[in-house]
RNA sequence: GGGUCGGUGCCCGAGUGGUUAAUGGGGGCGGACUGUAAAUCCGCUGGCUUCGCCUACGUUGGUUCAAAUCCAACCCGGCCCA
C-alpha cells in the first residue's frame, strides 16, 4: 500500500468510506480521486448537508464540522448545504414517528444561528470553519434548487426509488414492523437529500453513519443524472454525555457549541470511562500513546482538549481551575481558593454572569430561580430548593420562601443549582 | 369508503362514575456515597412570586350533585377488506 494509504486527517475517526473498488480508478477510490485532484489543480467538492431544525449545534455535529474543516485546510471545496427547504419535511432517520412540520420563518432564524455558532464573521482560528479563505466554502441552501422543482421532475425522482428500497431502511421498516404511520411525504427526503448531491455535484458527501441511505441515494441519484457517484465518508455517532445513546438535544445529553467553558469543561469531565476514547478521536487532534493511563487524568485532559477546542486554550484552562475548585470541592462550603480565604465561588473566574434584570424584587427565592430561568419553573424551583440542590455563596438555601429584598443584595454572589450549575449574579 | 381496535402526564402503561394532580415502571432532576461517573440508597417529578388558586386523561358538546371513566358528533392512528 504506502502510496496508497489515505491521509490521516482524514482516516481519523471515520467509521465508513465507500466506494472502496479498483486501485487505480478514480471514481472508485478515493486515493486516486485525491491524488487525481492534486494533479489537477482541481480540489474535491466535499458535501455536508445541515437541516436547521434547532437552534443549537452540539458537539454530536461538530465532529462532522471538523471533518469539514480538515478538508478545507488540506485545499478542498466545503459545500455546506442548509436544509432550508428539507428541513421542512424533516428527515425520518431515526425518528420513530414523523416529524413536525417546521415553518419557514422558523428555519431561516435557525439556519442563522447555526451560521453563527460555526464561526461566520471569525478569523478561522477561532471558527469552526474557514469561512474567510477565498474558494473554500459554499454556502448554499437547498431551496435554491428544491423550491422550484416542478411535478415531472419529482415523478422522475420517485421514479428512480422502489417502495421496497424505502422500506428496506432501517427506520422506515421499523416503523412500518411495528404498525406506526409513516406519511408518504417522507419517502422523499431521502430522495430530495440525494439530489442535493446533484445540484451541487457533489464529489463527496460527508454524514453520520445514519445517513449511509440518504448519502447512498445520492450516487443512485447522480449516476442518474449523469454524473460521477459522489464518495461517502461517515463518521461515527457520537455518544452521548449518558455514554449510552446518542448525543440529542432531545434526550438532554448534549453539550452545545456555545455553552460557556466552565458547564462545558463539567460536564465533559464526567464523561463514562468508556466513551472518553471516542471522544479523543472525534473530537480532538490528541493520540491515544500520549495520554495518561489513569482513567481520571484522560477524563480530565479530553475536557481540557475538547473544551480549549471550542472557546481556546486560556479559557480552558480557567474553566478547569474553577471546576476543580466548585465542582470537587468538599461539601457544606464549596472549599475555600488560596491565602486569601475567599471564598471558591467568589474567586472563579469563568463563573459565567447572569443578569437579575428579569427579577422583581422583592423575591423569593424560589421565584428568583425561574425569574432567572435556571429552573423551568416555579414549582420546579421550590423543588430544587426543597432537595437542598441550590446553594448562595456555596451557603445551602433551606427555604424556597426565603426573601431577598433588592437586587443588591444578590450582585456578585454565586448561585449554584445542583452540582454543576454555577451562576455569578450581577445587576446590569 | 367499509369493518375493527385504539388515542391517559416526558415515554410506556394502569384506571371504566366519587379521598384522582390521577397506581406502577422507565427516564429525568436533586441529595448521600465515589476518582468524576456508574452501581446503590433516599427524595422529588402539571402550573402559578404557592398556607391558596388554576389547568389536565384526542377535540367539542351532552347526561349527572359528581366524569379520564356514561352518551353524541368530530379529529387522528394501527390492522383487515375495497
Amino acid at each position: 500500500m504506502g502510496a496508497d494509504a489515505l491521509p490521516g486527517w482524514l482516516e481519523r475517526g471515520m467509521a465508513d468510506l465507500f466506494p472502496t473498488g479498483a486501485e487505480d480508478n478514480p471514481d472508485q477510490r478515493l486515493t486516486a480521486r485525491l491524488a487525481e485532484a492534486e494533479r489537477s489543480g482541481r480540489p474535491l467538492r466535499v458535501k455536508l448537508g445541515i437541516d436547521p431544525t434547532g437552534t443549537d449545534i452540539h458537539l454530536g455535529h461538530a465532529i462532522l464540522f471538523r471533518k469539514l474543516r480538515a478538508f478545507q485546510d488540506a485545499g478542498h471545496t466545503a459545500v455546506l448545504i442548509i436544509g432550508d427547504f428539507t428541513a421542512r419535511i424533516g428527515d425520518p432517520t431515526g425518528k420513530n414517528a414523523t416529524r413536525v412540520q417546521l415553518g419557514a420563518a422558523a428555519v431561516e432564524a435557525n439556519a442563522a444561528t447555526y451560521l453563527a455558532q460555526l464561526g461566520e464573521g471569525l478569523p478561522k482560528e477561532r471558527a469552526l470553519l474557514d469561512f474567510e479563505t477565498p474558494g473554500r466554502l459554499e454556502v448554499r441552501r437547498n431551496s435554491e434548487w428544491l423550491s422550484g422543482l416542478d411535478l415531472p421532475r419529482v415523478i422522475e425522482l420517485l421514479g428512480t426509488a422502489t417502495v421496497g428500497q424505502m422500506l428496506a431502511k432501517d427506520d422506515f421498516s421499523r416503523r412500518y414492523g411495528g404498525g406506526l404511520p409513516i406519511s408518504l411525504h417522507e419517502f422523499l427526503y431521502p430522495l430530495l437529500q440525494g439530489y442535493d448531491s446533484v445540484a451541487v455535484r457533489s464529489d463527496l458527501e460527508l454524514g453520520g453513519t445514519d445517513q449511509k441511505f440518504n448519502v447512498a441515494m445520492g450516487r443512485d441519484l447522480q449516476r442518474h443524472f449523469g454524473q460521477k457517484p459522489q464518495f461517502a465518508l461517515l463518521m461515527p455517532i457520537l455518544p452521548g454525555l449518558d455514554g449510552v445513546a446518542k448525543m440529542s438535544k432531545s434526550l438532554g445529553n448534549t453539550v452545545g457549541l456555545r455553552e460557556d467553558p466552565l458547564s462545558t469543561y463539567s460536564k465533559l469531565e464526567k464523561l463514562p470511562d468508556a466513551v472518553v476514547g471516542d471522544y479523543l478521536t472525534l473530537l480532538t487532534d490528541l493520540e491515544q500513546a500520549s495520554l495518561p493511563a489513569s482513567p481520571r487524568e484522560r477524563q480530565m485532559a479530553m475536557a481540557l482538549e475538547v473544551t480549549a477546542g471550542l472557546h481556546g486554550e486560556a479559557a480552558a484552562r480557567a474553566a478547569q481551575l474553577d471546576a476543580r475548585q466548585l465542582v470537587a470541592a468538599p461539601h457544606g462550603r464549596v472549599g475555600m481558593a488560596g491565602a486569601a480565604g475567599i471564598p471558591a465561588a467568589q474567586g472563579a473566574q469563568s463563573v459565567p454572569e447572569l443578569s437579575l434584570e428579569p427579577v422583581n424584587f422583592p423575591a423569593k427565592a424560589f421565584y428568583l430561580l425561574s425569574a432567572l430561568g435556571l429552573c423551568v419553573s416555579s414549582s420546579e424551583a421550590r423543588r430544587q430548593i426543597q432537595g437542598g440542590g441550590v446553594r448562595l455563596d456555596g451557603e445551602k438555601l433551606a427555604d424556597p420562601n426565603q426573601e431577598f429584598s433588592a437586587a443588591a443584595e444578590l450582585e456578585g454572589r454565586v448561585l449554584q443549582l445542583g452540582r454543576k450549575t454555577f451562576r455569578r449574579l450581577v445587576i446590569r
